[in-house]
DNA sequence: TGCTTATATCGTAACGATTACTAATTATAA
DNA sequence: TTATAATTAGTAATCGTTACGATATAAGCA
C-alpha cells in the first residue's frame, strides 16, 4: 500500500486527521528515511513544500506520529531529539555505530540480541519490548585519514 | 587505595586540584554509587555537607570528572543528564533494564557483547571503544502487581 | 445554507536544563 | 608581600521544548 494512504488510515483509526501540514511533514520523513532528523531539520526541509508551516506544528506532529508508533523518538545526547520512521519489518532493532572521528552514525538493521532477550526473561524475569544498542568507536578508514577532531566527553547515546 | 586519595591523584596528574567543593561532590557520588544521579540531585545532596556550594560548580565539576573518566555522563531521555562513577573493573559495560511499569532502572554489570565487538571489527572495520545497551520492557513481578501506569512515548534512552 | 462545536494551526511567551560570563576568592610562585 | 593563575559564586544568556491564546479550518446538525 502507498505509505501516505497507510499512514492516513492509521490517523483515521485514532480519530486524527492527516492535514496538509501533517502530510507535508510525513513526506519529509519518507523522503529522508535513512536519516535521523531533528525537529529543526524537519522544519527546514518541510519549508520547501509548505513554507508557512510553524515550528510548534512540527513538534506536535512528531509527537503525534510517535504516539501512533509511526516514528520513533531517539535521544543521542547531542542536545536534540531525533526522529525515525519505524518500518513495519524491523519494529524494534536499533543498533548504531557512532564514529568518534567523523561523527558518522550508521544504523544496523539486524537483530543480534534475541538470545540475550530470552536470557533476560529467564534470569531476570524481564520481558523485553524494545531495545537499543549503540557502539561508540572509530572506523578504521577514519583513523587512517583523520577527518576531524575527536568529540568531547559524551555518553554513548 | 582510599578512593578519595586515588581521585585526588588523578586530579593532580592533570594539574587540577581537589578543592573542598570538588571533594564534597565526589563524596556524594561515592555515597550513592548505585544510583545515576542528575545534576540537581547531586546539588541537593551536596548541600548537606557543603551548604554554600553553587549549582554551576556542580556542573563544572561533573564535567571535569567526566573529562578525567572518573564519572560517566549518561542521557536517558528524561530531560536531564545523569552521572555515574565508573569503577576500574568494568570500564565500559553499560547494560540497563528499564521497566515500563514502575520506571525502575537496573544496571547489569556483565559484558555480553565482546563477540559482537569482534564481529564489528571484522565486518564493518569499526573499532569499538565504548558501548551501551538498554532494554525496555516489563518485569513480570510488576506486570502482576501493576504498580503504576505506563509512561508516554519515549525512546529507550 | 448557517450555526455550533471540536480540532488544528500559528506565533510567541514561558519553561527548564545547561552554559557563559563577571566579579570575588583562594591558592601558588616568585 | 605581590603578582599570577585557578576556582568559585551568582546570575544572565542560550537553546531546545512546551504551553498558551487567538485564529482558522473542518465536521455535525438543524
Amino acid at each position: 500500500m502507498n505509505p501516505i494512504a497507510n499512514i492516513s488510515q492509521q490517523f483515521a483509526a485514532h480519530h486524527y486527521k492527516l492535514t496538509p501540514q501533517r502530510e507535508a511533514i510525513v513526506r519529509v520523513l519518507l523522503d529522508n528515511e535513512k536519516d535521523h532528523l531533528s525537529v529543526e531539520e524537519v522544519y527546514m526541509l518541510v519549508k520547501n513544500s509548505y513554507p508557512h508551516l510553524g515550528l510548534a506544528t512540527v513538534y506536535r506532529t512528531l509527537e503525534l506520529l510517535c504516539e501512533l508508533h509511526i516514528v520513533e523518538k531517539m535521544i543521542f545526547g547531542d542536545g536534540v531529539a531525533r526522529y525515525d520512521l519505524r518500518g513495519d519489518d524491523h519494529a524494534h532493532m536499533h543498533h548504531h555505530l557512532i564514529c568518534n572521528v567523523c561523527g558518522r552514525l550508521e544504523e544496523i538493521k539486524d537483530d543480534w540480541l534475541l538470545e540475550l532477550e530470552l536470557r533476560l526473561e529467564r534470569e531476570y524475569g524481564f520481558n523485553v519490548t524494545d531495545h537499543r544498542l549503540d557502539f561508540k568507536g572509530t572506523y578504521n578508514s577514519c583513523k587512517r585519514s583523520g577527518c576531524k577532531g575527536e568529540k568531547s566527553c559524551q555518553a554513548v547515546s
